[in-house]
DNA sequence: GGTATAATGGCGAAGGAAGGTCAAGAAAGG
DNA sequence: CCTTTCTTGACCTTCCTTCGCCATTATACC
């Protein structure tokens, strides 16, 4: 007896639907779900990583232990999915300090930050990176990548 | 019969529901909040020392033997110090996964952050550090505390 | 004043209650 | 077929709760 859908993809939707019902953000437990579906609890795991990422704009927290559980959040306003991977992939592994500097200047000609916005990220990217000086070279693009990300998640993101 | 939150968070609002009445500095007893919530009082001494910690701006005092107390106080910054400057004290040169989880937390009760910005903030933290987790363990406390740092500056405007 | 006793609080180990990870195999799709 | 996606299960980590025993302080009694 073959399911319609796949599992991943009914509890993918049960979560979608708590989600609207919920204005966006969602605690469940994870025994619970696997149970409402029958499944191992690892099937959740599974359905969270793969469907409910940052780039399609949702952000999962979770606390083990006693009285643990799973929060799923709806980051808002959802970064335009195809602004933010158009970002994503122009940043890449790795950037120089010069791309950065001019990535920040096409997201300001864009209009997708202010000026001021600008400003601080790029002031927060120099300082950051040259305080790790000591690390060799190719870790400093890497990690200017990871700060750069970063920034522009939360700048892009609203928050 | 399953309590919806753990008992120790919900010591823990009742606490801080105490210090908000109290301007910041309260004294109790241990015994006494045991009994309050008919639990262990070493339970007391968990949610002291996993919630009211310097991180997050608290200060613990205690004395044993007869009519001995625990006494909270929350730290405030200075009047002359700016809120950036104390943020950037509390990361300080590095700062651990759970050190700034407990700072983001705080940050979020003195309402300098909305919720939403300190879960991205956390989201970013931990996806930007394990995406660097072949770095040793040194260098990701320092890579931590540099993105933490870049984040707040965004979001609370400092810099 | 010294000492015994009672009244506090502190600490660390042990157990339980979640959720996380990883890899192997099955199913589906091309 | 071959690749990708899904499903499962065994084992791991984190967080919470309780318990037993220890340390310190105030006070009553001599």
């Amino acid at each position: 007896m073959r399911e319609t859908r796949a599992l991943a993809d009914r509890i993918e939707a049960y979560l979608l639907r708590l989600l609207d019902q919920a204005a966006g953000m969602i605690e469940v437990r994870r025994c619970d779900l696997a149970e409402h579906f029958s499944c191992v609890p690892s099937q959740i795991n599974y359905v969270l990583t793969t469907r409910f990422t940052t780039d399609r704009g949702y952000v999962v927290e979770s606390r083990r232990g006693g009285s643990g559980y799973i929060r799923i959040v709806r980051v808002e306003p959802a970064p335009a999915e195809s602004r933010w991977s158009w970002v994503l992939q122009q940043i890449g592994e790795t950037i120089s300090r010069r791309r950065a500097d001019s990535l920040l200047a096409e997201l300001v000609r864009r209009g997708w930050i202010n000026e001021r916005q600008a400003i601080v990220t790029r002031h927060m990217l120099e300082r950051e990176t040259t305080s790790l000086r000591d690390l060799e070279p190719e870790w400093q693009d890497l990690f200017r990548a990871a700060l750069l990300r970063s920034l522009l998640a939360v700048v892009l993101g609203g928050a």
